[in-house]
Parts: structure tokens; sequence; C-alpha cells
DNA sequence: CAGTATCCCAAAAGATACTG
DNA sequence: CAGTATCTTTTGGGATACTG
């Protein structure tokens, strides 16, 4: 980490929180890594993510967008025809989220592990 | 809340969502953060990350201790002391954590810019 | 096809008073 | 001190009908 430990790094003083909270929600990873190895149009990420909703899918996109992360292109067809891809900060963001995905495929077990053997301190009277 | 639905290659085949979905939230990241360096009591977390209510602290370390990632520790006096220190596993897990913020505090600047580039697509669409 | 608009619900988070 | 209980607000997200 370099923020400084002394600061508190609060809602609006801190960028980094800002920046990571986009992938806190429930889309944005998997469309990013959708996104990895090729352009996609809009009805195509659909498919690939198929329990998404046109909402959703339409909402995460956007954001993506608007960070810079994904380009979106649009052909003046009819019927419309737009293709969104991964920019370069996109892919630069995808190695670090590449980098979470692994330790959680890595630790998954002892996760599940200390899950399962975790009892509640309800009834917890001493040690 | 994990996934409700597993119509989805990429959600369904992955106990990776599930793991990850708890990084998802506000505070897991900055508690994590804090206790890098040292352990900590109730009253220590609270006051370094002083716009968390006591209830999501609470929560936050308590699902961090369920997933093995923090170990609480309690001293029978009065008044009470508690400790919380990262396990192994929770080191291990800052690794890629930081990789994320790393990436936040490099490229913030061009999220931002980003952000601030933006035009919507329809200039009327509210959020 | 690529989205919006609208309505609704569930979950997350905030505030705060209270207690062993 | 270290939490809980309770209530309220806010946000995320699902469903789906509609449109340029």
């Amino acid at each position: 980490m370099t923020t400084t430990k002394a600061a508190n790094p609060n809602t609006e003083a801190c960028p980094i929180r800002d920046v990571l909270d986009r992938l806190g929600d429930r889309w944005t990873v998997l469309v990013l890594h959708e996104l990895e190895e090729t352009t996609l149009r809009f009805g195509e990420l659909k498919k690939r993510i198929d329990d998404i909703s046109p909402r959703m899918l339409a909402q995460t996109l956007r954001r993506l967008e608007e960070d810079g992360l994904v380009s979106r292109r649009t052909f003046p067809t009819i019927p419309p025809h737009v293709e969104y891809t991964l920019t370069g900060l996109g892919h630069s963001l995808l190695v670090p989220v590449k980098g979470m995905m692994r330790w959680a495929a890595d630790n998954q077990h002892a996760v599940r592990a200390a899950r399962h053997a975790y009892v509640p301190l309800r009834p917890e009277a001493a040690k």
C-alpha cells in the first residue's frame, strides 16, 4: 500500500477506494473477463453472461466506459451494431484482478475449511 | 449475497466468486489493510477507520474471522480486551489486494481523466 | 439490436441507544 | 470496551414492456 497509514482513507479523500468500489458490484469483473480475449457486442455479452439483465449489462458497460476501461464503438446501421472492447487501461486492470482470482482459486479450500470450522461466538463463556 | 442463479459457466463453476464477493463490500479491504502491520483492538480499528459504524466493523470482523483471514483473541478481563490479528491466510490475501491498490494508485489519474472526458450518449438521460 | 423506462424488492449500510 | 439490537435510509439488482 502506498497510502499513508496515519491518514484515514475515508470515502472522498481516497481515490483508491473510489476506483476499487466499481469492482465490488456483481457484474463488472465478469464483463471485464469476457472482454479479455475479444471484442463483443451487447447481445453477445448478454448471451455469455445470461443471467444478467439488459439493464444491468447496460449500466455496467456504461460505468466501464465512463472509467475508460472499455471502449464503445457504434456502427450507424439498422439494426444498430455496437462493439465493446477493453482499452489498454482495462487490460492493465485485468492483471491485478486476475491476481485476485488466482488467490481465490488457490485458497478457496482454506477459506471453505475455515468457514466450516467457524463457531459463532454467541454461546461463548470462557476460553 | 452469493450467486443466486448459476446458469453461466463463469459464475456456476466458480467458487472464486463466492470468495471474492466478500471483498466487494465497503470495509473489508480497509480493515485488512489496517491489520497488515499490527494487531489491533476493536476500538483502535474504530478509531483508524472512524467513519465505520460499530455495527459494520463488527460484521466485517466477523466475516473475516469466519473466512479464516483474521483471528480474534479475547482476554477475560473487565473491561473486555479483544485483539484482532491477520492470519497467514489473511496476509496472503493482502498480496493480490495490494496489487489492486497499487493499480488504483497508479491509474487513478487516468480513470479520473476518463470520467471527466466522458460524455453521456443521451444528454437528457439521468442515472 | 441495443438499449431505456418503470416498478419493485432485497440486501447493504448508517445511526444510535443499549448492555455484559 | 466491545460489541448488539433496532430502526431507517440507500443502493443494487431483477423483471419486463417499450422504442429508435
